[in-house]
RNA sequence: GCGCCAGUAGCUCAAUCGGAUAGAGCAACGGCCUUCUAAGCCGUGGGUUGGGGGUUCGAUUCCCUCCUGGCGUACCA
């Protein structure tokens, strides 16, 4: 087994998000001032080349101290070795041979055994808002995707009941995922799987005959495993009401064969304006059925076959999975000749392979991660690169009330409905509370909370700091005083103006992170930073004053951070309140 | 048994490829509204990063081991 998908960390062939080298090709001027690290970069690279004649591995980071400035490194650290000289003094020579061309460094210091800090100057930030304005809706894109294909498949639930709110998680994550790198230049899609054939359809449409039938005073066994909860119930009640008794006389084959296809469409309709309802918008609906139709699992079984890769045993026909790192071979036809939903999704990622998309993640739930290492094997063994075919599990979530936990209900078959949880909590605090957490940790999902509109409710914070902002440039109009973009800024210094800047600064790298690393949360942390920033700025320093041209340089400022606000807000396909 | 995920402040979570004194929110306590939204701000206390060992200048991060919790280990889907 390759241990990359039990990983956590994107696999080593994945775009390295530290590695640049595709965004230095772009054009260095505009990319510059939204990326100082890579000038500072060059800067100490070019030093070092000159002073040591070296050129090892320069990590430019973020100290988390504020004193410590806004970029520092250890380059001085790691070359005492290979130098043979003391970090400090590594440093200091490094300092000296610093060229600055642009002008953006304020200050250098070497601290500790050998961190050499970097402060920009004020004239710096002061650029970077200009392109944040300059950039508006945009603030925070790129191009590194350079229009790869790439697809994520999640929720893909069985249109055998209701959703659940794992699904509710999966389809908030996923969602952002695809939105997320759509920002940074993938041609990416979302994709929702049907699985409207085989076995468990079946059940459905037995299910539903033997409740439709009790409506009609006829005693029909429900199947064994048939599903229990009353919402097939439901569905049997809704069918007699549209179509009345003209199934009761049929055969049992055919009704079952008739009510399967209603209750099929019932269901998926139901899927779709449940994900509709919450924002999710698919790029494809993909029908198991399609695949089947036109023996798609066969062809995968002539791909696996043409490797040699298959063979009988037992009357079955297995995939010599094993050879790849899973535990054991796996059956891919059953010996009574019945495809198994392993080969006909093998069939299925091929065909998203066919279909030209370069890479795909799949978004499951907590009780397949077993079901991994097999879709891996199949991947490897028909040559699909390493990296290319990734698995996140959606965590299991916890549903409080009261501090108590919810308890599943009956009437949607033992699970705790997504609709219902969506219903309650609204759009925005459900987005926004799926959002909050890492994928792979278990969440605890406090309805209380998501339901308060108190600065405990981090929705509300995030909310109410893009209404208050909005608020604040309505005023400046009732003043006389109109937000105008070409006025100076030269004036913004403050401690705390210039600590709002850096934070709107920080977007693009969270952004990107995000979007590489597969970890939505971290626009939600960002967005609940920034709301932060922007309220201990707003509390020290009054926007619309006396001074004018102070004011409007202000104005420029809140205008950005409303901006950047509202681009995460709207990533996040959460509504940015103009007034709360 | 084997495998996967997780274990960080009372609670829920962060922590930028291994970097500096491990940070937020909530809860607790104390302040701040004549001024653009107090759904806000400022401050105080709170930690053996589950235990132990290793790798090195440096470990929440990497390796080994143990403990705890969740999940998985089908010719089911």
């Amino acid at each position: 087994m390759s241990s990359f998908i039990f990983s956590s960390q994107p696999s080593a062939n994945f775009t390295d998000w530290n590695d640049y080298g595709v965004m230095q090709k772009l054009k260095r001027s505009r990319m510059n001032r939204l990326k100082p690290d890579i000038y500072i970069k060059d800067e100490v690279a070019a030093a070092l080349k000159k002073a040591f004649d070296v050129e090892p591995d320069i990590v430019i980071e973020r100290p988390r101290q504020e004193a410590f400035g806004d970029f520092a490194t250890t380059v001085a650290l790691g070359l005492a070795k290979v130098l043979k000289m003391a970090p400090r003094k590594i440093a200091e020579a490094l300092v000296e041979n610093i060229v600055d061309a642009d002008q953006l460094i304020e200050k250098m210091s070497i601290d500790g055994p050998g961190y050499i800090n970097f402060t920009l100057s004020n004239h710096y930030w002061q650029s970077v808002l200009r392109g944040i304005i300059e950039a508006g809706p945009a603030f925070g894109e790129d191009t590194i995707g350079q229009n790869e294909k790439r697809q994520i498949e999640f929720v893909s639930a069985n249109p055998t009941g209701p959703l659940n709110v794992v699904s509710a998680r999966a389809a908030a994550v996923g969602d952002v995922l695809v939105s997320l790198l759509q920002k940074i230049g993938f041609a990416a899609e979302r994709e929702f799987y049907i699985n409207d054939a085989g076995r468990q359809v079946r059940l459905l449409g037995a299910s539903v005959s033997a409740r439709y039938m009790a409506l009609f005073d006829r005693n029909e066994a429900m199947p064994e495993d048939g599903y229990q909860g009353d919402y097939i119930i439901e569905l049997a009640q809704e069918i007699k009401d549209a179509h009345g008794d003209q199934f009761v006389a049929l055969s049992h084959e055919q009704r079952v064969e008739q009510l399967k296809g209603i209750a099929l469409a019932t269901m998926i309709g139901k899927q779709k304006k449940a994900m509709q309802d919450y924002h999710v918008n698919y790029e494809r609906w993909f029908h198991e059925s399609e695949l089947r139709d036109q023996n798609m699992h066969m062809e995968a079984l002539e791909r696996l076959h043409k490797k040699d890769l298959v063979y009988e045993k037992d009357g079955a026909t297995w995939f010599n999975s094993s050879a790849f790192g899973d535990e054991k071979d796996r059956v891919l036809i059953t010996s009574d000749g019945e495809p198994t939903y392993f080969l006909v999704d093998i069939s299925y990622h091929e065909n998203k392979f066919d279909r030209g998309f370069k890479w795909l993640l799949d978004l499951w739930g907590p009780d397949h991660h077993g079901y991994i290492p097999r879709m891996s094997a199949a991947m490897q063994a028909l040559g699909h690169p390493e990296g290319s075919f990734q698995v996140k599990i959606i965590q299991q979530v916890n549903m409080l009330r009261a501090g108590e936990v919810v308890k599943m209900s009956k009437r949607a078959g033992n699970i705790i409905e997504m609709a219902e949880v969506v219903n309650e909590v609204g759009v925005d605090a459900a987005r926004f509370f799926f959002i909050m957490r890492r994928l792979d940790s278990p969440l605890d999902f406090d309805i209380d909370l998501a339901k308060k509109q108190t600065d405990e409710n981090p929705v509300y914070y995030v909310q109410y700091a893009h209404a208050r902002l909005y608020n604040i440039l309505e005023f400046a109009r009732t003043q006389n005083i109109a937000l105008d973009h070409s006025q100076d800024i030269a004036m913004l210094t403050a401690k705390e103006e210039i600590a709002l800047i850096k934070k709107l600064g920080e977007y693009p790298d969270v952004l990107q992170k995000a979007a590489l690393l597969l970890e939505p949360h971290r626009i939600t942390t960002y967005l609940m930073e920034l709301a932060s920033t922007f309220h201990s700025f707003y509390q020290n320093n009054r926007v619309v004053s006396d001074d004018k041209a102070l004011s409007q340089a202000r104005l420029i400022l809140v205008d950005g951070t409303r901006v950047v606000i509202k681009n995460a807000l709207d990533l996040l396909k959460i509504s940015a309140p103009e007034r709360m």
